[in-house]
DNA sequence: TGGGATCGTATTGTATACAAATATGGAAGG
DNA sequence: CCTTCCATATTTGTATACAATACGATCCCA
């Protein structure tokens, strides 16, 4: 609801109404809140009120930058640790996308899909819990969801580019290299998303919160 | 209870058990868990049922890799933002610090109060609310508590004069040397660490999840 | 003896009731 | 007209009951 826009940014959340609104009791939707507030969606004020989250543009960069520098991080791990068994499901993974990015229309949610797993073996070859708890909490799938069907056929070929480049890095074992293309990887990825969103909000499609 | 050892890693927690050894009924044992796992002290089950996750010194390294990480990238935020009012303030900080050290017997409460208000405010002044709500999950203190009485005079000492280096770099609003500075410092931290819990376990202080 | 079904027990998920804390609106006073 | 205070209405925190699920031991049958 959130992220669709059904609650706008400021908006408070009340554990019984939101209970009613999903036919639950507020048992689940307090745990729900607990999890949002640490992803950040939602903020609690000093009394224990919950309200959704203000996220301006600033906290976007903010949330991509620290994300380039992780999966940086885990790119670099993941080339050390790299087998040959992974690297080639990475290599299945980026066929999906290739596959996706090919066609006329671009298979969108074909990409996402390549696009998920791709990631997913990075991060479990670089085999740091900590790592991946940290990278689950900064990447919002429904945000990828939304953003993506606006993501230019070029961008999306470029990324399935990258990717190829990746899994070269992968095969040498280079860490370094590995994880200077992944920064850029998703550097790239959050000019994508604020090109595309600065279009929406000229469309009128995003409502800012300034409005 | 799991960080004093009166709860080994691998024991089960269940929620009744918790509930009636804390005087309190379940709801709160849970939100209580649910915290313990985004914090990776808790681990459960495809199940749902929640065991005292195994830190290994891995783990433990892990941790301070990514909080040195973390903590470099914030202190170079630090320094693009940082105010002369916000630079006095660690100014007292670390004067506190030293205060603690420069005794007889180092006053290590003394220590960590200043050492806690030191970086909160780095924090405070490199304003991301993301970066925070990571380095949060990342830094156990009552981890730091329960070993920094363990820490030589000397690593003490150390740490105060790599503050007082910070507060230069700050001083002159250079990221890159702060970041620099930061990073070894927190290395420093988890080899300072590192050394005491292995100092421990020869006493047989700590017991090892292997025995 | 080994493998698998089954039933009792243990544990978690959810709903609901009530207590405590907090916010709100209006009346009184300056 | 603004502030202060209080009564009332919201909202959250906790306890408890019951339902759903998972575990483990036992029994049964090759």
């Amino acid at each position: 609801m959130i992220l669709s826009g059904e609650l706008p940014a400021g908006a408070q959340l009340a554990e019984e109404a939101l209970a009613e609104k999903c036919g639950v009791s507020r048992t689940p939707v307090r745990e729900a809140l607990r999890r949002l507030e640490s992803d950040l969606l939602v903020t609690r004020t000093d009394t224990q009120r919950s309200f959704v989250a203000d996220w301006s543009i600033d906290d976007v960069a903010d949330a991509f930058e620290l994300r380039a520098m992780l999966e940086g991080k885990a790119a670099r791990r993941a080339a050390e640790r790299m087998t040959d068994q992974a690297l080639e499901r990475m290599c299945v993974a980026n066929r999906q996308i290739g596959a996706a990015v090919r066609k006329g229309v671009p298979d969108v949610v074909g990409f996402l899909e390549g696009n998920r797993d791709f990631h997913a073996i990075i991060l479990e070859v670089a085999a740091s819990r900590r790592l991946a708890a940290l990278l689950g909490t900064l990447i919002e799938q429904p945000v990828v969801w939304r953003t993506a069907h606006h993501y230019s056929h070029e961008a999306l070929r470029r990324s399935h580019g990258e990717h190829e480049e990746l899994i070269a890095a992968f095969a040498r074992r280079d860490g370094a290299w590995a994880e200077a293309i992944m920064t850029g990887h998703i550097l790239r990825a959050y000019h994508a998303y604020a090109d595309a969103h600065r279009g929406l909000a000229e469309q009128g499609v995003i409502r800012e919160a300034a409005e």
